[in-house]
DNA sequence: GTTGGCCCTGACACCGGCGTCAAGGTTTAC
DNA sequence: GTAAACCTTGACGCCGGTGTCAGGGCCAAC
Protein backbone atom coordinates (compact mmCIF):
# COMPACT_ATOMS: atom_id res chain seq x y z
CA UNK A 1 0.00 0.00 0.00
CA UNK A 2 1.02 3.40 -0.31
CA UNK A 3 1.65 6.27 2.45
CA UNK A 4 -1.80 7.67 1.83
CA UNK A 5 -3.59 4.51 2.62
CA UNK A 6 -1.16 3.42 5.04
CA UNK A 7 -1.66 7.30 6.99
CA UNK A 8 -5.14 6.60 7.28
CA UNK A 9 -4.54 2.80 8.27
CA UNK A 10 -3.02 3.71 11.28
CA UNK A 11 -4.83 6.97 11.67
CA UNK A 12 -1.90 9.67 11.26
CA UNK A 13 -0.47 11.58 8.30
CA UNK A 14 2.01 11.32 5.96
CA UNK A 15 4.16 13.51 6.95
CA UNK A 16 4.93 11.64 10.47
CA UNK A 17 4.94 8.27 9.07
CA UNK A 18 7.98 9.72 6.53
CA UNK A 19 9.31 11.68 9.90
CA UNK A 20 9.92 8.20 11.38
CA UNK A 21 11.48 7.03 8.56
CA UNK A 22 13.53 9.44 8.72
CA UNK A 23 14.49 8.90 12.20
CA UNK A 24 15.12 4.75 10.90
CA UNK A 25 11.70 3.67 12.82
CA UNK A 26 10.41 3.09 9.47
CA UNK A 27 11.24 1.74 6.57
CA UNK A 28 9.81 1.53 2.77
CA UNK A 29 10.31 -0.26 -0.31
CA UNK A 30 9.97 1.84 -3.60
CA UNK A 31 7.67 1.41 -6.65
CA UNK A 32 9.12 2.07 -9.66
CA UNK A 33 8.23 5.40 -9.92
CA UNK A 34 9.28 6.17 -6.51
CA UNK A 35 6.27 6.19 -4.48
CA UNK A 36 6.59 4.28 -0.76
CA UNK A 37 5.48 0.60 -0.91
CA UNK A 38 4.20 -0.63 2.17
CA UNK A 39 3.09 -4.32 3.91
CA UNK A 40 0.70 -5.14 6.85
CA UNK A 41 4.00 -5.50 8.86
CA UNK A 42 4.42 -1.83 8.60
CA UNK A 43 1.17 -1.19 9.70
CA UNK A 44 1.63 -3.04 12.69
CA UNK A 45 4.58 -1.47 13.40
CA UNK A 46 2.97 2.32 13.19
CA UNK A 47 0.54 1.19 15.04
CA UNK A 48 2.64 0.26 18.07
CA UNK A 49 4.73 3.88 17.40
CA UNK A 50 1.52 5.74 17.76
CA UNK A 51 0.30 3.73 20.68
CA UNK A 52 3.41 4.37 22.64
CA UNK A 53 3.52 7.95 21.42
CA UNK A 54 0.18 8.33 22.39
CA UNK A 55 0.98 6.87 26.10
CA UNK A 56 3.40 9.66 26.24
CA UNK A 57 6.75 7.77 25.13
CA UNK A 58 9.34 9.74 23.38
CA UNK A 59 9.84 8.42 19.42
CA UNK A 60 13.31 7.46 20.58
CA UNK A 61 11.68 5.30 23.29
CA UNK A 62 9.74 3.18 20.67
CA UNK A 63 12.77 1.80 19.04
CA UNK A 64 13.18 -1.12 20.90
CA UNK A 65 9.34 -2.06 20.39
CA UNK A 66 9.69 -1.30 16.78
CA UNK A 67 13.21 -3.83 16.43
CA UNK A 68 11.28 -6.48 18.52
CA UNK A 69 8.54 -6.53 16.17
CA UNK A 70 10.50 -6.60 13.28
CA UNK A 71 12.37 -9.63 15.07
CA UNK A 72 9.15 -11.18 14.45
CA UNK A 73 7.53 -11.18 17.93
CA UNK A 74 3.87 -10.99 18.19
CA UNK A 75 4.34 -8.00 20.66
CA UNK A 76 6.56 -5.44 20.63
CA UNK A 77 6.54 -5.29 24.41
CA UNK A 78 8.22 -8.73 24.90
CA UNK A 79 11.37 -8.39 24.21
CA UNK A 80 14.40 -7.29 27.46
CA UNK A 81 15.35 -3.48 25.72
CA UNK A 82 11.06 -3.34 25.62
CA UNK A 83 10.56 -4.10 29.01
CA UNK A 84 13.41 -1.64 30.40
CA UNK A 85 11.81 1.12 28.85
CA UNK A 86 8.71 0.04 30.12
CA UNK A 87 10.40 0.32 33.90
CA UNK A 88 12.03 3.51 32.93
CA UNK A 89 9.16 5.01 31.89
CA UNK A 90 7.02 3.64 34.65
CA UNK A 91 9.06 4.85 37.30
CA UNK A 92 9.39 8.23 35.47
CA UNK A 93 5.75 8.47 35.10
CA UNK A 94 5.56 7.97 39.28
CA UNK A 95 8.38 10.58 39.87
CA UNK A 96 6.01 12.87 37.38
CA UNK A 97 2.41 11.82 39.54
CA UNK A 98 4.64 12.73 42.77
CA UNK A 99 5.75 15.57 41.97
CA UNK A 100 2.52 16.82 40.18
CA UNK A 101 0.68 15.89 43.16
CA UNK A 102 2.50 17.88 45.76
CA UNK A 103 2.21 21.01 43.45
CA UNK A 104 -1.69 20.03 43.69
CA UNK A 105 -1.84 19.85 47.42
CA UNK A 106 0.95 23.38 47.99
CA UNK A 107 -1.71 25.31 45.20
CA UNK A 108 -4.70 23.56 46.91
CA UNK A 109 -3.22 25.64 50.20
CA UNK A 110 -2.69 28.34 49.01
CA UNK A 111 -5.73 28.85 47.32
CA UNK A 112 -7.63 28.23 50.59
CA UNK A 113 -5.78 30.68 52.08
CA UNK A 114 -6.07 33.59 49.43
CA UNK A 115 -9.44 32.74 49.86
CA UNK A 116 -9.91 33.50 53.12
CA UNK A 117 -7.67 36.82 53.25
CA UNK A 118 -9.70 37.88 50.40
CA UNK A 119 -12.86 36.97 52.79
CA UNK B 1 19.30 48.60 41.95
CA UNK B 2 20.09 47.58 38.92
CA UNK B 3 19.32 44.22 36.14
CA UNK B 4 22.19 42.41 37.41
CA UNK B 5 21.22 42.75 41.36
CA UNK B 6 17.43 41.59 40.76
CA UNK B 7 18.46 39.04 38.98
CA UNK B 8 20.68 37.57 41.45
CA UNK B 9 18.56 38.07 44.19
CA UNK B 10 15.43 36.65 42.65
CA UNK B 11 17.25 33.90 41.96
CA UNK B 12 16.77 34.20 37.55
CA UNK B 13 18.65 36.01 34.71
CA UNK B 14 18.89 39.15 33.67
CA UNK B 15 17.65 37.72 30.20
CA UNK B 16 14.48 36.45 31.93
CA UNK B 17 13.98 39.80 33.66
CA UNK B 18 13.83 41.84 30.10
CA UNK B 19 11.93 38.51 28.85
CA UNK B 20 9.25 39.44 31.60
CA UNK B 21 9.47 43.52 30.74
CA UNK B 22 8.73 42.53 26.92
CA UNK B 23 5.79 40.60 27.79
CA UNK B 24 4.88 43.53 30.32
CA UNK B 25 5.03 42.04 33.52
CA UNK B 26 7.96 43.67 34.84
CA UNK B 27 8.24 47.89 34.31
CA UNK B 28 11.62 49.09 34.90
CA UNK B 29 12.80 53.19 35.37
CA UNK B 30 15.89 54.01 33.57
CA UNK B 31 18.99 55.79 34.92
CA UNK B 32 19.98 58.68 32.90
CA UNK B 33 23.13 55.89 31.34
CA UNK B 34 19.81 54.02 29.87
CA UNK B 35 20.14 51.19 32.48
CA UNK B 36 17.15 49.64 34.12
CA UNK B 37 16.48 50.71 37.44
CA UNK B 38 14.64 48.58 40.20
CA UNK B 39 13.33 49.03 43.74
CA UNK B 40 12.41 46.43 46.30
CA UNK B 41 8.62 46.42 44.90
CA UNK B 42 9.88 44.85 41.48
CA UNK B 43 12.17 42.17 43.44
CA UNK B 44 8.76 41.02 44.87
CA UNK B 45 7.01 41.01 41.81
CA UNK B 46 9.84 39.00 40.09
CA UNK B 47 9.63 36.46 43.08
CA UNK B 48 6.15 36.05 42.84
CA UNK B 49 6.67 35.17 39.37
CA UNK B 50 9.39 32.90 39.75
CA UNK B 51 7.43 30.83 42.17
CA UNK B 52 4.46 30.79 40.23
CA UNK B 53 6.28 29.20 36.85
CA UNK B 54 8.55 27.11 39.03
CA UNK B 55 4.61 25.68 40.21
CA UNK B 56 4.48 25.20 36.28
CA UNK B 57 2.48 28.30 35.55
CA UNK B 58 2.93 29.73 32.47
CA UNK B 59 4.00 33.72 32.34
CA UNK B 60 0.31 34.81 31.01
CA UNK B 61 -1.12 33.03 34.09
CA UNK B 62 1.57 35.20 36.47
CA UNK B 63 -0.31 38.28 35.37
CA UNK B 64 -3.03 38.47 37.38
CA UNK B 65 -0.76 37.81 40.50
CA UNK B 66 1.65 40.47 39.55
CA UNK B 67 -1.14 43.03 39.08
CA UNK B 68 -2.55 42.24 42.19
CA UNK B 69 0.80 42.87 43.81
CA UNK B 70 1.25 46.11 42.23
CA UNK B 71 -2.51 47.26 43.13
CA UNK B 72 -0.98 47.37 46.87
CA UNK B 73 -1.86 44.20 48.02
CA UNK B 74 0.32 42.15 50.36
CA UNK B 75 -0.28 39.19 48.49
CA UNK B 76 -0.71 38.51 44.48
CA UNK B 77 -2.83 35.87 45.29
CA UNK B 78 -5.69 37.40 47.09
CA UNK B 79 -7.54 39.16 43.99
CA UNK B 80 -10.51 37.68 42.05
CA UNK B 81 -8.48 37.59 39.14
CA UNK B 82 -5.33 35.42 41.06
CA UNK B 83 -7.93 33.14 42.59
CA UNK B 84 -9.43 32.15 39.65
CA UNK B 85 -6.18 31.62 37.77
CA UNK B 86 -5.50 29.28 40.99
CA UNK B 87 -9.04 27.57 40.79
CA UNK B 88 -8.31 26.50 36.78
CA UNK B 89 -4.75 25.55 37.21
CA UNK B 90 -5.89 23.58 40.16
CA UNK B 91 -8.75 21.34 38.18
CA UNK B 92 -5.98 21.40 35.63
CA UNK B 93 -3.42 19.55 37.16
CA UNK B 94 -6.33 17.58 38.73
CA UNK B 95 -6.81 16.42 35.19
CA UNK B 96 -3.65 15.90 34.04
CA UNK B 97 -2.78 13.85 37.22
CA UNK B 98 -5.65 11.63 36.32
CA UNK B 99 -4.65 11.11 32.84
CA UNK B 100 -1.17 10.25 34.49
CA UNK B 101 -2.50 8.12 36.85
CA UNK B 102 -4.72 5.97 34.25
CA UNK B 103 -2.04 6.26 31.85
CA UNK B 104 0.26 4.66 34.48
CA UNK B 105 -1.62 1.76 35.93
CA UNK B 106 -2.25 0.55 31.95
CA UNK B 107 1.38 1.14 31.77
CA UNK B 108 2.28 -1.10 34.93
CA UNK B 109 -0.74 -4.06 33.25
CA UNK B 110 1.32 -3.95 30.25
CA UNK B 111 4.20 -5.03 31.34
CA UNK B 112 3.41 -7.58 33.71
CA UNK B 113 1.94 -9.06 30.71
CA UNK B 114 5.64 -8.54 28.65
CA UNK B 115 7.25 -10.19 31.32
CA UNK B 116 4.79 -12.52 31.90
CA UNK B 117 5.06 -13.53 27.96
CA UNK B 118 8.81 -12.93 27.81
CA UNK B 119 8.72 -15.27 30.67
C1' DG C 1 -5.05 16.96 -23.26
C1' DT C 2 -6.21 18.28 -19.18
C1' DT C 3 -8.06 17.95 -14.64
C1' DG C 4 -7.53 16.05 -10.17
C1' DG C 5 -5.59 13.25 -6.81
C1' DC C 6 -1.97 11.00 -5.29
C1' DC C 7 3.14 11.01 -4.55
C1' DC C 8 8.10 13.11 -4.03
C1' DT C 9 11.85 16.17 -1.43
C1' DG C 10 13.09 20.16 1.14
C1' DA C 11 12.34 23.52 4.25
C1' DC C 12 10.04 26.88 7.33
C1' DA C 13 6.66 27.49 11.38
C1' DC C 14 5.07 26.32 15.86
C1' DC C 15 5.29 26.67 21.25
C1' DG C 16 7.72 28.96 25.67
C1' DG C 17 10.98 30.31 28.42
C1' DC C 18 14.86 31.12 28.21
C1' DG C 19 20.60 30.60 26.81
C1' DT C 20 23.83 32.77 24.29
C1' DC C 21 26.32 35.46 21.04
C1' DA C 22 27.17 39.93 18.62
C1' DA C 23 28.51 44.55 18.76
C1' DG C 24 28.47 48.18 21.14
C1' DG C 25 28.23 51.95 25.43
C1' DT C 26 29.36 53.05 30.70
C1' DT C 27 31.42 52.94 34.85
C1' DT C 28 34.80 51.51 38.41
C1' DA C 29 39.33 50.28 39.95
C1' DC C 30 43.94 50.19 39.35
C1' DG D 1 44.67 54.80 30.03
C1' DT D 2 43.10 50.52 30.21
C1' DA D 3 41.19 46.30 31.84
C1' DA D 4 37.13 44.28 33.82
C1' DA D 5 32.64 44.09 34.83
C1' DC D 6 28.59 45.83 34.16
C1' DC D 7 24.80 47.46 30.93
C1' DT D 8 22.12 48.07 26.14
C1' DT D 9 19.26 46.05 21.92
C1' DG D 10 18.65 42.47 18.50
C1' DA D 11 18.57 38.10 16.94
C1' DC D 12 19.25 33.09 16.47
C1' DG D 13 19.01 28.33 18.77
C1' DC D 14 16.65 24.81 21.40
C1' DC D 15 13.21 20.79 21.88
C1' DG D 16 9.83 17.24 19.27
C1' DG D 17 6.47 15.96 16.65
C1' DT D 18 3.83 17.64 13.15
C1' DG D 19 1.35 21.14 9.90
C1' DT D 20 1.96 23.23 5.82
C1' DC D 21 3.73 25.29 1.75
C1' DA D 22 6.67 25.28 -2.52
C1' DG D 23 7.71 23.21 -6.69
C1' DG D 24 7.64 19.29 -9.11
C1' DG D 25 6.49 14.13 -11.03
C1' DC D 26 3.06 10.11 -11.85
C1' DC D 27 -1.18 8.24 -13.16
C1' DA D 28 -6.18 7.45 -14.17
C1' DA D 29 -10.52 9.27 -15.86
C1' DC D 30 -12.91 12.11 -18.79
Amino acid sequence: MRIGELAERAGTSARSLRYYEAHGLLEARRSTNGYRDYDEGDLRVVKEIRSLLDIGFGLEETRPFVECLRAGNDSGAVCPDSIAVYRHKLSELDGCIDRLQAVRDRLRGELDEAITQAG
